[in-house]
DNA sequence: TCTGGGGTCCTAGGACCC
DNA sequence: TCTGGGGTCCTAGGACCC
């Protein structure tokens, strides 16, 4: 089965707002530069739309129309109630968002004949209005992933599909290739330059024409979506991948000192959010949107993961650097990847228990610095050498990174602790070090 | 007063290693 | 006047989803 929550955010405030009921109401971005998240059925009439820019929505509705900017804590409210009440169905929920699920109902003790599910769902859709103090919500209910959910978009709102055993093609072929999930605008309009658009017109086509079509992945899976052969499971748990932020600005913003100042912000709210569900990440990427809308990322992967807001931000803060932002950007995004539970494996420990051997002569790390063979930093070198003289980084932590430098006689000099934004680690020029990275410098 | 924010997955090229 | 064949990791960008 797959349940998906009418207008979700929309319906909430009309549930919760009577004066809303029965009026045009548009959840989302209010400001200058925001979109629509979710239109309510009377916005709708009027062509109001999901990820519309909301300049757009408010020139199409009339007056009298709600928009509002979003209460998410309510949101997550009824959607948990939602969760709660489809966990009771069978042990397999798989949560896709904030307001749409899969349920494996084979993994219950259900009756699983046509009859049998069409009972369940419509006892559902109706316990569900009950016990969220009625919000609606539709669902299909089929033998795939797929087809429950092309089923679920049927008979919105409210509605249930239920697609028998054998009777799948039926349904899906003459529909447009865009109700799989997967295919968007560019996939659509490149099957269109060679004639596909329903699902029957995919299904004419070979494997080896697809692939050559769309690339392996994606071709090989439509492929076998468009004969309705879709084994994927429901998956109930899913580890993160990636955790990010990010902002789009009022105007423009051509000043370093605020572009540095908005990269903060963002690490604290990624850091935050690491520490919170206890994960380091190693791949620190910035994103940047400029004046045109053109967007860039660039990333840098550390030799250990790390959960630390202030070095998120110092390596973002040099890739910043690389960037032209003469023109102004209009977004800035900082997102982690990489994740684990740990900020080393097994491997890197014992690397950094040689490293920290090494450092004995040196005396002990400073506190909150943690020693790694990898360097984090590569030093601006003729800044670096000038100042302190050759040395290693090789630790770094809260903000700091921590450089031990070569003694006169000994490989072990003293160790030296510098902020994260000294300029002293800063790079000389861009090009210097985004060239290979190295530990040492001399 | 065009175009959010949080994600996932895939591809392709280059570096690097054996 | 020639220069392999895998495999992994990293980076950048694009498509897509809600």
């Amino acid at each position: 089965m797959h349940l998906d929550l009418d207008a979700f955010f929309a319906a909430v405030e009309q549930r919760d707002k009577p004066s809303l009921r029965g009026r045009p109401v548009i959840v989302g971005g209010v400001g200058g530069r925001g979109v629509v998240a979710t239109a309510s059925y009377e916005a709708r009439a009027y062509g109001a739309r999901s990820a519309m820019p909301t300049s757009e929505a408010r020139r199409r509705c009339p007056a009298g129309t709600a928009f509002l900017s979003g209460r998410f804590d309510a949101y997550r409210k009824s959607s948990s109630v939602v969760m709660d009440l489809l966990a009771e169905l069978s042990p397999a929920v798989e949560q896709v968002s904030i307001d749409e699920a899969y349920v494996d109902l084979a993994e219950g003790a259900h009756d699983l004949s046509v009859e049998g599910v069409t009972a369940l769902g419509t006892e559902l859709l109706d316990r569900l209005r009950e016990r969220t103090g009625g919000l609606t919500a539709s669902a299909g209910i089929a033998s795939s992933k797929l087809m429950a959910k092309i089923g679920s978009e049927l008979h919105k709102p409210a509605g249930l599909t239920v697609v028998a055993p054998g009777k799948e093609l039926e349904l899906l072929h003459p529909l447009p290739v865009t109700v799989i999930a997967g295919v968007g605008p560019a996939t659509e309009e490149r099957l269109r330059t060679f004639g596909v658009r329903t699902v029957a017109d995919l299904a004419g086509l070979s494997l080896v024409d697809l692939v050559s079509i769309l690339g392996q992945a994606h071709g090989a899976g439509l492929h076998q979506l468009a004969r309705a052969v879709d084994d994927r499971p429901v998956v109930t748990v899913r580890e993160a991948k990636s955790i990010s932020a990010e902002e789009t600005f009022d105007a423009d913003i051509t000043d370093d000192r605020v572009l540095r100042d908005e990269i903060e912000s963002l690490a604290r709210r990624v850091g935050q959010r690491l520490v919170s569900t206890g994960l380091f990440g190693r791949t620190i990427t910035l994103k940047a949107r400029h004046h045109d809308f053109s967007t860039v990322t660039r990333s840098s992967t550390l030799g250990q993961a790390t959960a630390d807001a202030a070095l998120v931000a110092a390596v973002a803060g040099r890739l910043l650097a690389g960037l032209d932002t003469t023109n102004g950007l209009r977004l800035l995004g900082v997102g982690v990847s990489g994740l684990a539970a740990h900020a080393q494996d097994e491997l890197q420990w014992e690397e950094v228990s040689a490293a920290e051997q090494v450092s004995e002569a040196a005396g002990p790390a400073p506190a909150g610095v943690t020693a790694h063979k990898d360097p984090v930093w590569r030093t601006g070198q003729d800044v670096m050498h000038e100042r302190h003289g050759p040395g290693w980084v090789w630790g770094s932590g809260a903000g700091r990174v921590t450089v031990r430098f070569e003694g006169p006689t000994t490989p072990a000099g003293p160790v030296r602790t510098f902020a994260a934004d000294d300029p002293a680690l800063a790079p000389t020029s861009p090009p210097d070090w985004e060239a290979t990275p190295v530990g040492r410098h001399t």
